[in-house]
DNA sequence: AAGATATATCGACTTTTTCCGATATTCCAA
DNA sequence: TTGGAATATCGGAAAAAGTCGATATATCTT
C-alpha cells in the first residue's frame, strides 16, 4: 500500500464522488444491461455520464484509482467495469488510526 | 470536516512524515527546553530541522495541516508549538470505512 | 529602545495536476 | 472484413502545488 499514492488519488472531488457512487451502484446508476452491477461494477460510460466530464478524463481518473488499489476492473467485451476494492478502504482506515 | 482538504493535506511526503513524527514526538525530537512536548507539541524550528526543508516551507506545511484540522497549534512566547489533533484522525478513519 | 530569535507572509519560479480534444486500440456485429 | 461503439492513450493549455529567498511581524532580552 503506497499511502501517498492513495491520498493523491483521493485529492480530487470527482474521484471522491466516483468512489461514493460505487459504494451503492444500484442507487446511483441506471439498471445495467449486460452484467450484474454487484458482481463486476459499473462501466466507464455510465460513470462518465454521471460525472459530466470528458471521456478521457474519467478513463484516466478510474485508472488512477485503480493504480492506487482503490478500484478493481474487469473487461467484458467492449466494456470495462469498475468496482470498489473494499479491502483497500479497510486497510487505509487502519493505517490512519494506527500508523500515520 | 472537509475531506477533500484533508486528503490534499495528506498528499505530500513531508507532511505525512511530520504527522508520523508528531505521533511520538519524544522519539523523533530532541528533549524540549521550555515546554512539555506532550502538552503543547513541538516547535516549528525543531520540525524544520528534522525535515530539512526551508523554514518558510515548513511553516506553510504546518499551516496546511492545521487548516485541514489535523494539527493544533499553541503560541507561547516566540515559539509556535504544533501537536496532532487525534480526534480528526479518528473521524477521518471512520469516514473512510463508512462514508466514502 | 535596539538587537536577536522564532515564525509568518510574499513573490517568483518550477513541477505537478487537471481537463480537454484528437487519435489509437479493442472488440462486436453485420 | 469493415464499420461502429467503448475505452485507452497522447499531447497540450491552464490551474494548482511545491519550494525557495527575502522580508515582515512578534516577542524576548538587555
Amino acid at each position: 500500500m503506497d499511502q501517498l499514492e492513495i491520498f493523491k488519488a483521493l485529492s480530487n472531488k470527482t474521484r471522491l464522488q466516483i468512489l461514493h457512487w460505487l459504494k451503492e451502484p444500484e442507487r446511483y446508476f441506471p439498471p445495467q444491461e449486460h452484467e450484474d452491477i454487484h458482481q463486476v461494477g459499473v462501466c466507464v460510460g455510465q460513470i462518465q455520464q454521471k460525472a459530466g466530464l470528458n471521456q478521457s478524463t474519467i478513463s484516466e481518473y478510474l485508472s488512477i484509482l485503480q493504480k492506487a488499489g482503490l478500484l478493481k476492473s474487469t473487461r467484458i467485451g467492449q466494456w470495462t467495469y469498475y468496482k470498489r476494492n473494499e479491502e483497500a478502504f479497510l486497510t487505509l482506515s487502519q493505517f490512519i488510526t494506527e500508523e500515520i
